[in-house]
DNA sequence: AACCTAGCCAACCGCATGCTC
DNA sequence: TGAGCATGCGGTTGGCTAGGT
């Protein structure tokens, strides 16, 4: 019964790649009507495909809109972090990216990305080993007092886990236009899973309340000439790893004023998505 | 020229979720 | 409440192509 079914459904229906026909039919059909319900779609629009198949050549390839070609450095970062953030959830990534499916996005990723995530994940683990021998030398040759000293963690192998740790929990940080507190501070994003901000002031200080639904939630203090709380002071060590990793120079991190918290890396801005 | 291999990418498949009755 | 269906998502597959031998 079930190969009966099964060879009724092959009979029925194209498998493989999409002719230009296919595509004209789909299209034309889609532009006229909408896509409706993907089930009865194929039978309306005379393909011998099933809905599924119509639904994802649609969404793929078809659909206005869609920026083919090669991935831009920016969105090469962006998803970088986006998976960092949210692992393998295509759909939510693309939704940062316009223009992109999440098919594409995972494609590339497999083909590309990964193995650039590995060799980042290389350079730090020898720069983790590497900082490790360094230290071990400096220990064997230093007074004991420098390793008493809890404050002198400089170039530790406790800082280098840091470092890793701190890039692996780096605060939602996007690589994107510019933009000012005082622009995004009651920005609310179209998709629910995003961030909202609400800012308070109080005598001098003013306080930027971030919710990540579902997960972290920095609060930010900041005031006047101050560069070292929470989230702020992340920004910027997410600035210099940013750099860092584009072999570029901190100085080249510009903090412009604590009003317009905006970060000038030469070729990229910051925000908080 | 023939074969092999690796990479890319479009499409498929199975599962999860949401909606309707 | 649960069955049935439609849709969406992520993992996987398979065909095509370019480059190497």
């Amino acid at each position: 019964m079930r190969c009966k079914s099964l060879e009724t459904t092959k009979a029925k229906h194209n498998k493989g790649l999409w002719s230009p026909e296919e595509d004209e039919k789909l299209r034309n059909y889609i532009m006229n009507h909408g896509h409706g319900s993907w089930s009865s779609l194929p039978i309306n629009a005379g393909l011998k495909r099933n809905g599924k198949s119509c639904r994802l050549r649609w969404i793929n390839y078809l659909r206005p809109g869609l920026k083919r070609g090669t991935f831009t450095i920016q969105e090469e970062e962006t998803i970088l972090t986006l998976h960092g953030m949210l692992g393998n959830k295509w759909s939510q990534i693309a939704q940062h990216l316009p223009g992109r499916t999440d098919n594409e996005i995972k494609n590339y990723w497999h083909s590309y990305l990964k193995k650039r995530t590995v060799e980042i994940v290389n350079f730090e683990d020898k720069k983790r080993t590497d900082t490790f021998l360094n230290n071990s030398t400096c220990e064997a040759v230093s007074s004991a007092s420098s390793l008493n000293s809890s404050e002198n963690t400089e170039g530790s192998l406790q800082d280098a886990d840091q470092l890793v740790a701190r890039r692996s929990n780096l605060p939602k940080v996007l690589f994107a236009d510019w933009l000012s507190l005082d622009q995004f501070q009651y920005q609310e994003f179209s998709n629910s899973s995003q961030l909202t901000y609400a800012k308070e002031t109080t005598g001098s200080n003013t306080t930027y309340q971030n919710s990540f639904p579902n997960e972290h939630s920095v609060q930010s203090n900041i005031s006047p000439g101050s560069l070292s709380n929470d989230s702020y002071g992340n920004m910027i060590s997410q600035a210099e790893l940013k750099c860092e990793d584009q072999n570029m120079d901190t100085e080249l991190l510009e903090f412009i004023s604590e009003d317009n918290m905006c970060f000038d890396f030469g070729m990229n801005n910051l925000m908080f998505i």
